[in-house]
DNA sequence: GCGGCGAATGTTATATTATAACATATCCAT
DNA sequence: ATGGATATGTTATAATATAACATTCGCCGC
């Protein structure tokens, strides 16, 4: 779904955009956070915490065996912070491709090559909205994952 | 979100449309299957494995206690065949409310009460549709869950 | 009825995902 | 430098889910 020409550019902007917004809003981008999030941007696909606490491990025997706490604590504030969403469907976390400009958005996972794309629709979110008035329902939080096969996979395979 | 005047009913038709589901699809309803369903209706929102799991010992001594794997099992078989649905963002399980003619659909899940609603709308899946098809994107399976707050919780609480 | 096959369940063990609770360290403002 | 808030370390365990193999059950043809 992606063919980004230079993955270590789209980690590269993950990681400065992240620096920004949290300059911006005075949260602390410490180096697990940093760390963690360029994990969550090691593919444009979801990833698992359990597998990058595994990374982490590996990655540099200065720190000391990372435990899980502080890899969820490190998605918490990703998460909270707009700059990763969990895939529910997937138990899994994928960095958010816009942060400063996300709104409600949706994904599509291929179940095949394993990427998300992330898309903001504005026809779905006015659905979703006129739904929720007629149900008198007050929406906090959308969960959209459409999961499927992308055009990149369904073209090089039969299916 | 529902004010069912007697559940014992709304159960009973879920297990009596099970019951005709299975038989014209030659699938067989066992005790299990029909025990676990039974328990995933228990109220009108998403119920746990675990809880299920729970309620199966207590209920029954003259089954062995029972396991988790008999447990995912059931609520596979429910699942595989439309009975039950699984609300991703909670790990939690919720009877179908229309087994017969269900197609796409979502849930309004109150995070007050915690019950969910199930709701078919043909604008969201429309929209869904065509995004799909803009991305070039062969939907397999939607998971669309909406949290929030319901009017029945929101008029009885300054929030 | 009996044998055999496939589906369902039992059983044991373990994998995977996530958090509670408390100790320690770090940051930063005063 | 001190104190309070925030972040991380540490230990333990909770919560969710499945693998793998044994046994039983239901059904069909004989
Ligand atoms: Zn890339
Ligand atoms: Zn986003
Ligand atoms: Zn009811
Ligand atoms: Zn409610």
């Amino acid at each position: 779904m992606y063919n980004c020409t230079s993955h270590k550019d789209c980690i590269a902007d993950a990681l400065h955009q992240a620096e920004e917004i949290c300059a911006a809003r005075h949260l602390r981008f410490t180096e697990i956070r940093r760390k963690v999030l360029e994990l969550v941007w090691q593919n444009h696909g979801p990833v698992k915490a359990y597998d990058i606490l595994d990374r982490l491990d590996g990655l540099d025997h200065r720190i000391a065996a990372i435990k899980p706490p502080t890899v969820y604590r490190a998605l918490d504030f990703l998460t909270e912070n707009g700059l990763v969403h969990k895939i529910n469907s997937l138990n899994a976390f994928v960095g958010c491709s816009h942060p400063l400009r996300h709104k409600e958005c949706y994904f599509l996972i291929c179940s095949d090559c394993g990427e998300a794309k992330e898309c903001c629709n504005p026809d779905i979110i006015e659905a979703i909205s006129k739904t929720s008035q007629r149900n008198e329902f007050q929406a906090e939080h959308v969960t959209l994952e459409i999961t499927g096969e992308c055009s990149d996979c369904r073209g090089s395979a039969a299916s």
